[in-house]
DNA sequence: ATGACTCATACAATGAGA
């Protein structure tokens, strides 16, 4: 089973683009960020044409998460626990229905910058959030993944220049440890299981020519509970995204797991 | 470097992204 997680930057935008990689990678799951469409806005037509359920979490303008499924979701929840306040979608799970059922995370977590500031509390107050979330998920001790753009460079060889991102917010001593904490949990990921060292990037900025220069960062990632840990199988990312027609600044990150 | 580029909203200029 191939499940994937793609910052598409814009579903309008991204409308050559995503179907093109679909054919071409054929995941059976694929968790989405920043849709910036609201629900009834987003062309589920079109990937139901190719095989796909689709399970939206939308909002006006910005933020935005969805999951395509080959395969049958069941329980399909929105929105992150932990503040019935939040109105930003940047959360959603389903259980996709194998012969072995995975539970499925698809998550956009905030920025952060300017930090400090309100922006950077909330993104950490967010983190803890998620944090009681994989609690009660892994106290259930089934397989679940979470897929999704973390705005966390968690070390230094997941930066070209680390240097540069000293006083940012995806790179902050307290963002790192925050994803530490989440880690420590017992969470793997997945593709530092499968490769090793500097020079593996997943989002290169539209300015300066930064792809063209591969000035990148590795900040979408997908963390595995022991259970499905177990089931892995290979992780990678398809780099070659960003060099294609109109491309989002992020590219896919996939796992493969025993079915 | 309050930069650059892209997207959405709205239809000009601005906010947000990372």
């Amino acid at each position: 089973m191939l499940i994937a997680t793609f910052n598409i930057n814009g579903i309008k935008a991204r409308i050559d683009a995503l179907p093109r990689w679909l054919t071409t990678a054929k995941p059976d799951v694929v968790c989405l960020q920043e849709i910036k469409s609201v629900d009834a806005s987003f062309p589920r037509e079109m990937f139901e044409d190719m095989g796909y359920r689709v399970e939206t979490h939308g909002q006006k303008g910005f933020n935005g998460v969805a999951i395509l499924s080959r395969l049958p979701l069941e329980d399909v929840t929105r929105g992150l626990p932990g503040d019935e306040t939040d109105e930003q979608s940047r959360w959603i799970e389903a259980t996709v229905m194998a012969p072995r059922p995975v539970r499925v995370c698809g998550l956009y977590l905030p920025n952060g910058n300017p930090a400090p500031g309100p922006k950077y509390d909330y993104k950490l107050a967010w983190m803890a959030r998620m944090e009681t979330r994989l609690r009660a998920l892994l106290a259930l001790e089934e397989p679940f993944l979470c897929a999704g753009d973390y705005n966390v460079i968690p070390q230094a060889q997941d930066a070209a220049k680390p240097e540069a991102w000293e006083t940012d917010a995806l790179y902050l001593p307290q963002t790192r440890q925050a994803y530490r904490r989440i880690l420590n949990l017992g969470l793997l990921d997945a593709f530092r299981a499968r490769v090793q060292g500097p020079g593996h990037y997943s989002f290169w900025d539209y300015q300066a020519n930064a792809w063209e220069r591969n000035n990148g960062i590795r900040i979408d990632h997908l963390l595995l509970s022991p259970q499905a840990a177990d089931r892995l199988t290979g992780a990678g990312i398809d780099r070659e995204v960003r060099a294609g027609d109109k491309p989002s600044d992020h590219v896919p990150v996939w796992v493969t797991l025993e079915d």
